[in-house]
This record gives structure tokens, C-alpha cells and sequence, in this order.
DNA sequence: ACCCTCACG
DNA sequence: ACGTACGTGAGGGTC
């Protein structure tokens, strides 16, 4: 038999600091209760246990304090949002058969090792689940613990088993408390050795075993005498850390591991105790039905299969239908009710203005119609485009997601295909109530929806590409990489694969024996700034450079892009509008949002991309939008009047910073200004400005303060916006397109820091994003009636590429330039540079 | 599936 | 002691 047994604290705790506040109408907080059953849910599906344990600590002391007064000094209360969900979880577990366990004087930890012995010698299963590392040490043959930790904001599950340990740490599980008791763990108050860190710790415990072989041969360990030192005035604590770090395995709880099967799940109060919680995609699972339903959660609707011509008559006679394209078969809904149909036999509907359509996926549909020559119009809603604009962090807007997360009651008709026509009608209607309460409905109507058919157009249009001239590029670098490849044999004095980052480590840093500055998580760093630096060092270094940047432009581009040419000769790439999070575009399969164009080298393909014959690229970029924006956004008058003067905004910038006339600003000082301006926007650290522009960290915070001196309405901006966003809980852009922000309540430190950075950067980069859509629409709409031969094909963020006849170039390019500099009214004005020539390169300048 | 590296804005 | 600037997608290696 196989017992799941988990660490109720830590998982709950999880769920709280990771999920925003949630109350119910009538005031209970439930986010952690509903985290912990998702959760949990999730590990039964996975590992179908036969018994269910949930393990929580008592307020009440523990053990420990006995041997360490201490212990209890840091140890902070949960706060009463979280405490008041304790008994509602333990309640709700009991009426699913589960049991709950709490020991007064032990930690839930103690109650898990407990239930992991009493498998072992029972010869039963044991799976841990827990945020806890500590655990690690009761990882053994029979039992494997299930690591919970919420990576950037979600939850994570990974599985410890001794093999996964022994990888990790070189240890076997029971030494990780002798890794503990040297490293320490501030969090827990256990105080290891000082000056002892996880690297040391670890690398002298898979050395000698354990602690007491340490301090037995202190005398004789080949380590340092720093070392040493160190570890002997560190002894007592060791030895108090490894005691306190040790999980008691011998808690008296019912040592008969059959009393912990799941028990008989109690429907009734389980019905009325969801519905109280407002659980009720939980309660659908379940099967059961929700008690005392609230209005939203009447009934479900009926829906009817009727004939495709029945229906074809619905949707003229009600003006309104819904659609749902799935694999080429078309289902339709009109009042209710559903037919199964195809595009053709609904060309009049769909292509009439008069018969409001709500679509799943319209780009797709656009997609679709555009092959069979059928214009599709009168777009009235958007389910995909709606549920991006709610969470634009979900990871896909599938309607099987998202009729989980928001369709209470499931409509109720037979067929399997009719009944998802029928859900998507049911989520349409949801989702169309919560975007008007989060007052994005105008961002749907007026800005993705219509962007959806633009976006279908470009990706039908693609882009004209010589594809025997990529290729022939393409061998030419070949040839080029081979004659490095062999030297850098040489120079290294063996074969090994380049494109290894592992294998060239070894060769880098132990055959050569050059200095390792930086490391990855699992070895070497071997990126292009640490060969920068090693470049002096060893001829190889340089070779390696190039090597790779002609590798990475040979088979990321010359091979990728021939290898996606279609038959019309041209590349059609997918335009994703529900990818980012910020509102931006996204572009794949190829990216052609990512052609090089900073070195000479890599620019040269943009020769490959061109116009057909008789035609030209037109391409127009902003000028600086991010930065506009921004001076929006914050209203600073400084940088607003930077702005209006025309002046370059860096050399500006520059001579404010470092409060000198304009003249005066070098080349160097321009850069570094540059440098902070585009931090500003990322939401800067002086580290990581100091490392860009290679000056000390001291001195990049400096630059920085200088900076929000000279542009203090930027300074408050960034720390209104954060304040907003925690308030809010989210980061919203000029226009209202909202990011989520669930980071800002974690407890994790780094991950708050994380979302306050997002906080400041999403209103900024997501406003762009906003602007250059709205000039997209307008640009299609105008050249569709004054230059209908052109056709937008690309856009690359801030950028637009048209392809244009030969002789109407100029008004291409003034059509880009209006509709582009006056997509809105900001505060500083948008400028455009626009350019047109017969290949993407000459067009660029 | 995940990491590293590197291409773009 | 740790990690350190936002948003993407793709290719190759490794487990």
C-alpha cells in the first residue's frame, strides 16, 4: 500500500503567500485552502495513494525547545488571514476521508518521518510531499519526498529519491543533515558553522562522510587552515545544529499503517461545506451539486442539435451567432442552439455585416476564410482574446481550461462536439461579465479583435525570402566554421564537441587551465561575456567567439529559415497575440522578430529578406517609444521637454547627469546615460548597470541616483506604480491591459523583487505594445482603401514592414509615418523613421 | 523536459 | 550568503 503523507503547514503556507487573498460573499478567506486542494489534487492524480496523511504543527512548544531556549525566539505567528483557513482545511479533509495528524510537542516534519519509518518497516510506500528541503533526509528506498516550490509565481513538483539526492549533492540522504549542521539554516534557527557556506558544506560532507568524522580528524582533513580554524570554533554549534536538524522518527501516532487508508467520503456535508466555500468547479468534479446556489449558479442552460440550414435561418432571423472552429468542422450556436456545419455553408453568415459573431479564436478563423476568399466581419467578442486580456500569465486559453476555471454549471446537451459549441457559448457569457467588471472591454473591442484579422493577414501575406541565396550563405559560413572548428583542435590539442557547453568547459578551464569566473548551475559559465575576458588568455578564446556566432547564424537562421520556406517561396510566420505578458506580439515557427541586425555579420541576411518583383519594403520604426512612454507615464516635465526639444535623449540625459553643456558630453558619457536609460525601464539595480557598462557598483549607483535627480517624477513614478500594483494586485498599461501580480504578496524575497521590477517595466513596455496595435489596424484600414496592392507583413515590436509597389513607395511610407506618429496623443510626441528599399537591409536606413 | 546560449525589441 | 534588468523563441546538448 502507498501512503501519501504531507506537511500541511508548509503546503497551505505555499498556497497563501502564492495565490491573491480570495474571500468568499460571505467572508471566509479560502486562497490557501483552495491552493492546498489543488495541490493535492494534483499529487493524486499522480500517484493514486491508497492512504491519505496530513500532518500539522501545534503552537504549543516543540521538543526542541527543551535543548534550545532560542529556538522559538524568531519563529512569527501566521498572520490571521491564513490562521483562520487552519481549521477550515482540516475540516474539509476530514469530510473526504483523509487523516489529519497533530502531535502536541512535535512538528509536522517529526509526524512525517514517523510515517515514513512506520511504512519502511511495514514494507509499504511512503511519498512525502512538502516545501520543506529538510525532509530530504527521510528519502530512502521505500520512500521519496515530492519537493513543492512556487518557480516565478507556479507551483512546481519535483520528486527527491535517493538516486536524484546522490546527483544533486553527492550525498546519500541521510547526510544532508550533516550538511545542514555545518551549513546552518537561518530560517529554521539552526546556526551551522559560521563562515561555512552550502559549497563548503556540501563538498566536506560528500569528502568525510559526516560531521564526527570531521571534528575526530580535524587535525589530519587536507582543507585549508582557514578552514579549519573556522570549523573548530564552530564545533558546539555542529553538533547543537545537527540535533536540532535531525527529524524525530518516533512520534507516538497509530503505528498501524492500515488505519491511515482513505475513509468514506462524506457527500452531503462535503456538498454544503464547498458551496459555503464557493468551491464550486470543485463540487462539479466531485459530481456533486451545489447547496443553497447562489443566482450565477442557477441552472444550466439547455442547448439543441439542430440541422445546419435550421440553424443558418437562427442566426439571420436573431442577427447573432457564435462559432467554434475546431479541426476544419464548424459549430455554430444561435439561441441555443447547436449545429455542426462548414465554412462555406456559412459564407453569408459570416461574412455579413449585419449578424454580430462571437468567435473562439478569431484569428484562426480569419485564417481560414481568407483561403476560401470569404471576408469575415462584424466580430463582436473574442473568448481566446478576452481570456488573455483577463490573465495574460495563463499558460494557453484552451476551452477545456478555461470552462474549468470559469463555467460554474455545465450546459447540459448530448454529443460530445455539440456540448463544447455549447461550453464555449457558456464561457463567452462569463467572460464577457468579468471583462467589463476589469474595464478591458474597450482593449477587446477596439484593439485585439480588429488586430486579430490584421495579424491573420500578415501571417497569410508572410515574407518573400532568396532562398538559394540563404543557402549559399549558409555553405560559405560552413566552410568558415569547419577551418575554426579544426583550429581550435589544435589550440586545445584534442576533438570534443564545440557546441557542448559542458565539454568545452572542461577543455576551457581544466585543459588550458584558464580562470573560471562565473559559474551556471550546473558548471561553467561559457557565455559570450566570460570568453570576452578570457579572450587575452589563449588564441582559442577568439576562435570559440566567432565559432559560435557563425554556428548560431548558420543553424538558427540559414538552415532554420530554408528549412520553413513554403512553396510560394515565402516565410509564414505564426503572429501570436496571447503569448506575453505585457500585451506584446509574439512571433514563432520561424521567429522572425528576432533576424540579426546589431552585428555586420548577422545584418547581412536581412539581404535575403525582399520585396517581389515590382515591389518594395517599407520600413518604419518609433523612435525611442519605451522612453516616451515613459516620460508619459510618470509625467516628469524633464524628461517631457527632452522630448519636445528634439534633442537626442542620451546626449541629453548625459550632460544632465553629469551636469555639464551638451558639447561636452564624450561618446563614453552618452553610452553609459544610454545604459540607464534603458536600466530605468527594466527597473535597474546598480549591480547589473555596473556589469553593462563596466564600472563598479558603487559608481553605477550613483549614476542611477544622478539620474532620478535629474528626472524626479520618474523617481516617484517607480515607487507609485509598485505601491499601485501591491494595492491592486496588478500592473496595468494607459490603456488598462492588466498584468497580474501574484509575486508582490510572496514571501519569497527574490520573487518580490521580481514582481516590483515587472511592475515598473509592464505599464511601460505594454503601453509600446498598446500604441504600435493601434497603429497596425489603422495602417491595414488605409492602405486597404488608398494602396490596396500593399500589404502589411511584419512587425517586429516597434517596428512595421510593408511591401509596397515600386512607384507608391513614398505614400507607403507617409501612410506608416501618420498613422504610426499619431496612433494617440501622448504628452511627448511619437516619431517615426521610415525607409524603403528593395530588400529588409536596405530598407533599414 | 530542461539547461545553456544567443538572436531580437 | 544570495542574486542581481524587462519581454520573447530556437537550436543543441544532456538527463
Amino acid at each position: 500500500m502507498k501512503i501519501l503523507a504531507i506537511d500541511g503547514n508548509s503546503i497551505i503556507n505555499r498556497a497563501f503567500y502564492g495565490i491573491k487573498l480570495l474571500t468568499t460573499k460571505s467572508g471566509l478567506y479560502t486562497n490557501g485552502v483552495y491552493g492546498f486542494m489543488s495541490i493535492l489534487n494534483r499529487l493524486l492524480e499522480a500517484e493514486d495513494p491508497d492512504g491519505v496523511v496530513v500532518a500539522f504543527d501545534l503552537h504549543a512548544p516543540t521538543f526542541r525547545h527543551k535543548e534550545y531556549a532560542e529556538y522559538k525566539a524568531g519563529r512569527k505567528g501566521m498572520p490571521d488571514e491564513l490562521r483562520s483557513q487552519m481549521p477550515i482545511l482540516k475540516k474539509l479533509l476530514t469530510l473526504f476521508g483523509y487523516t489529519c495528524l497533530e502531535m502536541e510537542g512535535f512538528e509536522a516534519d517529526d509526524i512525517l518521518g514517523t510515517m515514513a519509518s512506520l511504512c519502511e518497516k511495514s514494507g509499504n510506500i511512503c511519498v512525502i510531499a512538502t516545501g520543506d528541503r529538510d525532509s530530504f533526509q527521510l528519502v530512502s528506498d521505500s520512500t521519496k519526498v515530492l519537493l513543492s516550490a512556487t518557480k516565478m509565481g507556479r507551483p512546481e513538483i519535483t520528486p527527491y529519491t535517493p538516486e536524484t539526492i546522490f546527483e544533486k549533492y553527492g550525498v546519500k540522504p541521510i547526510q544532508m543533515i550533516e550538511i545542514k549542521a555545518l551549513q546552518g539554516d537561518a530560517s529554521d534557527h539552526i546556526p551551522g558553522v559560521p563562515g561555512v557556506g552550502e559549497k563548503t558544506a556540501d563538498d566536506l560532507i560528500r569528502k568525510y562522510g559526516d560531521i564526527d568524522y570531521i571534528y575526530d580528524h580535524l587535525d589530519e582533513l587536507d582543507i585549508r587552515d582557514s578552514l579549519r580554524i573556522k570549523l573548530a570554533a564552530g564545533k558546539d554549534s555542529a553538533y547543537l545544529s545537527r540535533f536540532l536538524g535531525t527529524i524525530n522518527r518516533e512520534v507516538p501516532i497509530d503505528n498501524n499503517v492500515e488505519n491511515y487508508r482513505i475513509g468514506t467520503r462524506q457527500d452531503v456535508e462535503l456538498a454544503k461545506m464547498l458551496s459555503e466555500l464557493e468551491f464550486f468547479s470543485m463540487l462539479e468534479k466531485l459530481g456533486l451539486s451545489a447547496v443553497e446556489s447562489a443566482p450565477e449558479t442557477a441552472e444550466a442552460k439547455a442547448y439543441a442539435t439542430v440541422s445546419e440550414f435550421e440553424l443558418l435561418a437562427e442566426a439571420k432571423k436573431s442577427h447573432s451567432c457564435d462559432i467554434l472552429l475546431s479541426d476544419g468542422d464548424l459549430f455554430v450556436v444561435s439561441n441555443q442552439k447547436v449545429a455542426q456545419t462548414d465554412i462555406d455553408t456559412f459564407a453569408t453568415v459570416l461574412s455579413s455585416g449585419d449578424i454580430k459573431k462571437r468567435v473562439y479564436d478569431s484569428k484562426a478563423l480569419h485564417k481560414a476564410c481568407i483561403d476560401k476568399g470569404i471576408e469575415v466581419s462584424n466580430v463582436q467578442f473574442d473568448t481566446m482574446l478576452a481570456a488573455y486580456l483577463i490573465n495574460p500569465s495563463s499558460s494557453e486559453y484552451s476551452l477545456t481550461r478555461l470552462s474549468e476555471e470559469y463555467l460554474i454549471p455545465t450546459p447540459e446537451i448530448d454529443g460530445e462536439q455539440l456540448a463544447t459549441a455549447a461550453l464555449s457559448s457558456e464561457v463567452m457569457d462569463k467572460l464577457t461579465a468579468v471583462l467589463c467588471e476589469t474595464k478591458q472591454d474597450k482593449l477587446l473591442h477596439d484593439i485585439e479583435i480588429p488586430l486579430a484579422k490584421v495579424l491573420a493577414e500578415m501571417e497569410h501575406a508572410g515574407f518573400l525570402v532568396d532562398t538559394d541565396a540563404i543557402t549559399r550563405y549558409g555553405n560559405i559560413l560552413g566552410e568558415r566554421i569547419e577551418q575554426l572548428q579544426t583550429a581550435i583542435y589544435d589550440e586545445v590539442g584534442y576533438e570534443f564537441n564545440l557546441n557542448s557547453p559542458k565539454q568545452l568547459g572542461v577543455a576551457l578551464f581544466e585543459k588550458l587551465g584558464l580562470p573560471c569566473k562565473k559559474k551556471t548551475k550546473s558548471g561553467y559559465s561559457t557565455n559570450a561575456d566570460v570568453l570576452e575576458e578570457l579572450k587575452p588568455l589563449h588564441p582559442a578564446v577568439e576562435h570559440l567567439l566567432e565559432y559560435r556566432t557563425l554556428s548560431k547564424l548558420k543553424s538558427t537562421y540559414c538552415d532554420g529559415l530554408t528549412a520553413v520556406v513554403a512553396a510560394d517561396g515565402r516565410i509564414h510566420s505564426t503572429l501570436n497575440q496571447t503569448e506575453t505578458r505585457t500585451g506584446r506580439i509574439s512571433s514563432s515557427e520561424p521567429n522572425l522578430q528576432n533576424i540579426p541586425v546589431r552585428r555586420p555579420e548577422g545584418r547581412e541576411l536581412r539581404r535575403f529578406f525582399k520585396a517581389k518583383d515590382g515591389f518594395v519594403l517599407c520600413d518604419a520604426d518609433y523612435s525611442q517609444i519605451e522612453l516616451r512612454v515613459l516620460a508619459h507615464i510618470a509625467n516628469d516635465k524633464n524628461m517631457i521637454n527632452a522630448f519636445l526639444s528634439d534633442t537626442d535623449i542620451h546626449t541629453l540625459t548625459a550632460s544632465q547627469v553629469f551636469n555639464m553643456p551638451i558639447p561636452m558630453v564624450t561618446p563614453q558619457m552618452r553610452s553609459s546615460a544610454k545604459a540607464v536609460n534603458f536600466g530605468i525601464v527594466y527597473g535597474i539595480g546598480p549591480f547589473s548597470l555596473g556589469k553593462d557598462i563596466g564600472v563598479s557598483t558603487k559608481e553605477a549607483s550613483a549614476y542611477i541616483k544622478g539620474y532620478l535627480a535629474t528626472y524626479p517624477e520618474v523617481d516617484a513614478y517607480m515607487h507609485r506604480v509598485v505601491e499601485d500594483a501591491k494595492e491592486s494586485g496588478f500592473a496595468e498599461t494607459v490603456f488598462g491591459r492588466r498584468r497580474l501580480l501574484p509575486e508582490l504578496k510572496n514571501s519569497n524575497g527574490m520573487l518580490r523583487a521580481f514582481g516590483e521590477r515587472v511592475a515598473r517595466n509592464m505599464p511601460i513596455q505594454g503601453t509600446a505594445a498598446d500604441i504600435i496595435k493601434i497603429a497596425m489596424i489603422r495602417v491595414s484600414e488605409r492602405l486597404k482603401k488608398e494602396l490596396p496592392e500593399a500589404t502589411l507583413i511584419l512587425q517586429v515590436h516597434d517596428e512595421l514592414i510593408v511591401e509596397a509597389p515600386e512607384e507608391k513607395a513614398e505614400l507607403a511610407c507617409r501612410i506608416l509615418t501618420e498613422e504610426m506618429e499619431n496612433a494617440v496623443q501622448l504628452k511627448v510626441p511619437l516619431t517615426v523613421d521610415a525607409h524603403f528599399g528593395a530588400t529588409w537591409y536596405d530598407a533599414k536606413d
